[in-house]
RNA sequence: GUGGACGUGGCUCAACGGUUAGAGCACUGGACUGUGACUCCGGGGGUUGGGGGUUCGAAUCCCCUCGUCCACCCCA
């Protein structure tokens, strides 16, 4: 066997990468409409920003990360995740000097896991991020663009979950409360629960162990714990999004992996295709972390899609301009053609020439091949004429047409 | 990281430990010397994922390794 790619590090070919260019430039068509723009950010950053934003005690951090020293020995780390180096940028481009900053991104992220389908250690997200509002409004209208983005590339069967996990103010106390309700219940706990009880006892809640959540099924609901700002803040999140036409599941047991989330969380999960990965979007409020990692209280709110994902699950393909294959029979034509098909690029047709000499109709069979949408033959009696003949292979209908007139016959109707 | 299933032409798959590893599709040439998708005939294409072992003999049995998929963990 010659060299692979890495495990996990896959190609995305053509074929399935006009999937990818379409629901990246879908998204961006969107997001523009709600005032967002694009941020490049770098691949790499040091690994204290991932430290100190997703956490240390996440199994992002704990066990995934891409950590490398560089050849200054400084620790850096390929970016398992979006957010935290959008908020960087945020903070050190001094950002924060417009009264509100709405940006998205799209790019490869890496996390060390054991490969399968739906998920791949380099992956690729779309993200977006608003920064510097508070209001609810923010998180609803941030939801319905991403439900509208969905629609439009006509995504079926989407699943929207919310919570709210509290801010600084209230989750201690639930935190508190939730701690003391296990600890009565150790017995009924996996392993794994006991352990995270200490260290974040949120996370037993969705665990999938059946005596875990026979355990867990009379705990104390983090809603029923919300302070009064909190409350009233999802309350109007959920009246908001209710007013776009969008009803989602409350799901008060939904605890993300990532510690900087504070009130809204949300997953979207897909029902089919995906086996356990069924999560092809995520995100929430995030109001503490820019000031934790040294920049203004600025609340933000944010989400990332999995584009992998999301391709699994479409139903629609990616739109397609008509193709036309070009054969040129003998020398003359060859040269003639030389001025034709430049003619019609300019006019934005897209034109394959077929170099070869053989048989016409091997040349035909490869224009089929190739899926072409039309066949242009410029031989002897076109040249002749002044003409070409199209043959539209889908219809196999054919018929011969002036040089000039040729481009609108092959353009599609555009 | 744990457990399991599976790796055979480009693709989908056959072949009980026993001749030269086959078939369909795809490719290519011809029937048809300017017309694809149908039909018929011919042709090319393999280190059976890789390495080691058992055996007179291995695609087949054993070990190691790489990879894919599934479940778990967790997540996009």
């Amino acid at each position: 066997m010659s060299i692979t790619s890495v495990r996990g590090f896959n190609d995305i070919l053509p074929g399935e990468s006009e999937l990818w260019r379409h629901i990246e430039e879908t998204a961006w068509s969107v997001f523009r409409t709600y005032g967002f723009s694009e941020i490049k950010l770098p691949i790499v950053e040091k690994t204290e920003l991932f430290l100190r934003s997703i956490g240390e005690t996440t199994d992002i951090v704990e066990k995934e990360m891409y950590t490398f020293i560089d050849r200054h020995g400084d620790s850096v780390t390929l970016r398992p995740e979006g957010t935290a180096p959008a908020v960087r940028a945020f903070i050190e481009r001094k950002l924060h000097t417009a009264p509100v900053t709405r940006l998205y991104y799209t790019g490869p992220m890496f996390r060390y896991e054991r490969p399968q389908k739906g998920r791949y250690r380099q992956f690729y997200q779309l993200g977006a991020e608003v920064f510097g509002e508070e209001s609810p409004r923010a998180d609803a209208e941030t939801l319905s663009m991403l439900m509208r983005f969905f629609g439009k590339l006509g995504v079926e069967g989407a699943r929207l979950e919310i919570n709210s996990l509290g801010d600084r103010n209230c989750r201690p106390a639930y935190k508190e409360r939730l701690y003391n309700y296990l600890k009565e219940r150790t017995g009924d706990l996996c392993e794994n629960c006991l352990k995270r009880i200490d260290a974040n006892p949120l996370r037993a809640l969705d665990c999938k162990v059946p005596g875990c959540i026979e355990a867990t099924r009379e705990a104390p609901s983090i809603l029923d714990s919300l302070c009064e700002p909190c409350a009233g803040h999802f309350e109007a999140v959920r009246r908001f999004l209710g007013l776009s036409g969008i009803s989602p599941v409350l799901n008060p047991r939904m605890v993300r992996g990532l510690d900087y989330y504070t009130r809204t969380t949300f997953e979207i999960t897909a029902d089919t295709g995906l086996g356990s990965q069924n999560a092809v979007a995520a995100g929430g409020r995030y109001d503490s972390l820019v000031s934790e990692l040294g920049g203004p209280d600025t609340p933000c709110f944010g989400f990332a899609v999995g584009i992998e994902r999301l391709a699994l699950i479409m139903k629609g393909a990616a739109p397609r301009k008509p193709l036309t294959v070009f054969v040129a029979l003998g020398d003359e034509a060859v040269l003639k053609g030389v001025e034709l098909v430049a003619a019609w690029r300019e006019a934005g047709i897209r034109v394959v020439e077929d170099f070869s000499t053989g048989a016409l109709k091997s040349r035909m069979r490869k224009a089929d091949r190739l899926n072409a949408d039309f066949a242009v033959i410029l031989g002897d009696n076109e040249l002749k004429a002044g003409t070409v003949t199209i043959k539209d292979m889908r219809k196999a209908e054919q018929a011969d047409i002036e040089w000039d007139r040729a481009a609108g016959a092959i353009s599609g109707g555009e």
